[in-house]
DNA sequence: TCGCATTCTTGACATCATGTCAAATACATT
DNA sequence: AATGTATTTGACATGATGTCAAGAATGCGA
């Protein structure tokens, strides 16, 4: 058979930059084919369909974040753990010129329901999966922390309440773009969750 | 002058019910101009373009979205309001068949940002002014409630804080599409929030 | 009452997007 | 070297946004 003239990796890559920059509505297959110097027809034949191929790059992205999530919440007291993380997240955010927001939370919203019938479930699946595993992951940390005494709680509710503020601050990044106000958020909550040992908060300092 | 062959008025309600339960991308000119009994040229006459129209019916949203909220947090104990506005907000999320989410984080993340310059200005002041707008209205009622000894904290980080969790809960809406779910997130925001004075934690229920 | 300016409507058109298909192509295997 | 097979390539169909010019309908002044 043909062997296929370009690297199935490569084209994920390219084609992530571009779906995170521009999202998925604001960019055509013509885009990516031309940045990765392949024919557009050869995209469908690999991947089938825009979609299709923004959730295998997608789904690359996913892992990285997974991975560095882990290792984020891997060491140190709670209240490191749980800083490293919301750091890692809002960085991450904020990575790019200019700042490309959360594909996760932007795809999920772009993605699927175009004639009524609901969500496309790959898609569904694919950004519930990540929300999933994050949640795992964080509760696993306030566990840990549990054990040591430093929390006292239910994991489930706070890890669950800890990621949903997370969505919410890729809501805001979009919203207003400052990220000093996502990091006070960042922290008020790490305050609410742990029980705002040490840390006086500023007065005034809420802007719009 | 010719005068107009439809109800301004009538036509964004319309856009809105098509917007909302299909998104910005999923929603075309020419089925809301089916729906109005409008043809496509005259809904590009009248209101410009198809982000123009979207914005338009999106501030007729808003504006009966933030008038909700300031009833629901008008009155009662703080508890009460905040459950109150919680509950607000989450119905509103779960309205329609199938629900149809939050307009305001899927365009969002839907609209501007097409070509590498930055999110469009009206869309994200359009969005930046109701998060704005909620927020100013939470922190109204914490500060009340701290008047009468309900609350004691920075309303304005609490605010912002309790505004960023219904965001986030607008994005865990779309990713499972569990309503139980997000009530669970909401009351366990208020409980940290005002001190989870009284009600018991329900152990292990967090589902996937 | 008539005519005119002004706005709205309507259909044609240009452009660009997604997605399909058949024919040409280039390698791997025998 | 011949052949099978997956890939490439360009043409095509469809549908979306947005523009434009010409026609239509009304309000208003003469």
């Amino acid at each position: 058979m043909r062997p296929r003239e370009f690297d199935n990796d490569d084209v994920l890559r390219i084609a992530l930059d571009r779906f995170w920059r521009n999202g998925v509505r604001g960019t055509s297959l013509s885009d990516i084919a031309r940045d990765a110097g392949v024919q557009r027809g050869s995209l469908y034949n690999a991947f089938g369909s825009k979609e299709a191929l923004f959730l295998r790059a997608y789904e690359r992205y996913a892992g990285d974040y997974v991975g560095a999530v882990q290792a984020a919440l891997g060491a140190g007291s709670l209240r490191k753990r749980l800083t490293a993380f919301f750091d890692l997240t809002i960085t991450n955010f904020r990575s790019g010129t200019p700042p490309r927001g959360c594909p996760t939370t932007r795809g999920l919203m772009e993605l699927g329901s175009a004639e009524g019938e609901g969500l496309d479930e790959d898609a569904r699946w694919a950004f519930a999966d990540l929300v999933t595993r994050i949640t795992g992951l964080v509760e696993d940390a306030l566990a840990a922390g549990a054990k040591r005494g430093e929390f006292s709680g239910a994991p489930e509710a706070a890890a669950l309440h800890i990621v949903t503020v997370t969505r919410g601050l890729a809501v805001l990044e979009r919203a207003f773009g400052d990220e000093a106000q996502l990091r006070k958020i960042a922290a008020h909550t790490i305050d609410l969750v742990l029980g705002k040992k040490s840390r006086q908060a500023e007065p005034r300092s809420h802007e719009r």
